[in-house]
RNA sequence: GCCCAGAUAGCUCAGUUGGUAGAGCAGCGGACUGAAAAUCCGCGUGUCGCUGGUUCGAUUCCGGCUCUGGGCA
């Protein structure tokens, strides 16, 4: 029996996890986590739908506005950060809440999958996108072929960023990736843990994206976007890969109205839960929280105290 | 009121010399282990407006009706 109680709150974009988590973390001496890679990057508040310092209603928040949007991120990072924050939390006493909707995030902390501590890919990435260029993708996955069989076929040949990681993770261990990922799959969680999952019907939920996003646009994302551009930011680099920012950059070198970058966005972001909801279907022991079945979040609040009590976390 | 055009997938439309239909967009499903708000893969989801007639067989041809555009008064 471990004694390392955590909670997890997400979800699809736009199904209302701040407010829930909030309440949640007033009510049990939490401390809150972001698991979400935009909202690590500081001057990127409108796209990301940051939470205000005034809405946070005195919870410490970890994981916000931690890296400036011209850095680099990824999982090894926050994996390794939020870790910390964890083992801190706990020293305090208090009660860790992850709350975010990157989900390849909540599992790489959730069960504790290894990374390697080499850190020295990128000059291997790098020459290996431009071999892509050079000798196009059939090429690089046919290399995997003598490598990583496995990865051979279960990579699709227009799977670019997976072909070359797991070139590159070969180079670096001398290991096939594909072994590696097997390895870590079989992994159980130290934590006793409660992992909910918020939902609601399709439909609303895609009409509250799309009212959120005429929100960030009346929000002034536009300019906070100019801003960035100013700050140095470039289209390339991985905090402009968020929806919202990548369609606006697009938008401002293309001849198309603001008023259909918008929409993009919309789009954008649609697809975007849906594959969130894709990825927690498939996530082991999580608490689905449909909130059409609540008559309101006081009484998704109960449902979760309730089940936090059966799981002992309380 | 009359004339013309149209009515086919959620939307915009194509098509069937009569043998129950297909594109784009939207949508749906899936994968994912150091870019993950990324990246990639798969899938037509249909009372062919309604109703009679001709026909072995009608979404297609003919009649009537309804609706929507446009025109004339």
């Amino acid at each position: 029996m471990n004694n390392k109680p955590l909670i997890i709150i997400t979800g699809p974009t736009a199904v209302g996890k701040t407010s829930l988590s909030i309440r949640l973390a007033s009510l049990t001496g939490g401390e809150i986590i972001s698991a979400d890679s935009m909202q690590v990057y500081k001057h990127m508040n409108i796209g990301t739908a940051k939470i205000k310092p005034e809405e946070m209603n005195g919870i410490p928040h970890h994981m916000i506005d931690i890296i400036e949007p011209t850095q680099e991120f990824n999982v090894y990072l926050f994996k390794k950060m939020c870790n910390d924050c964890i083992e801190e939390i706990y020293e305090r006493g208090k009660l860790p809440i992850i709350v975010g909707g990157t989900g390849f995030y909540i599992q790489a902390v959730l069960k504790d999958v290894s990374f390697h501590e080499e850190e020295e890919n990128q000059e291997i990435r790098k020459r290996l996108e431009e071999e892509a260029v050079k000798y196009g993708n059939k090429a690089l996955h046919d290399r995997l072929k003598e490598v990583d069989l496995i990865s051979y076929e279960t990579i699709h040949e227009n799977n670019i960023k997976r072909i070359i990681r797991a070139l590159e993770f070969y180079e670096i261990t001398g290991k096939p990736i594909s072994k590696h990922n097997t390895e870590e799959k079989q992994r159980e969680s130290s934590y006793n843990y409660a992992y909910f999952v918020l939902n609601k019907d399709r439909k609303t939920l895609y009409e509250d994206i799309n009212k959120r996003v005429d929100i960030m646009k009346d929000n002034g994302l536009t300019d906070e976007i100019k801003a960035l551009i100013d700050m140095g930011v470039k289209s390339n680099m991985t905090s402009m890969q968020g929806i919202g920012y990548r369609e606006l950059i697009d938008n401002l070198s293309s001849n198309e109205s603001i008023e259909e970058a918008y929409e993009k966005i919309k789009l954008d972001t649609r697809r975007f839960a849906k594959r969130q909801l894709t990825w927690f279907k498939h996530e082991k022991d999580v608490i689905w929280i449909d909130k059409d079945s609540f008559k309101d979040e006081d009484e998704i609040l109960d449902f979760c105290l309730n089940e936090l009590k059966s799981k002992k976390i309380l």
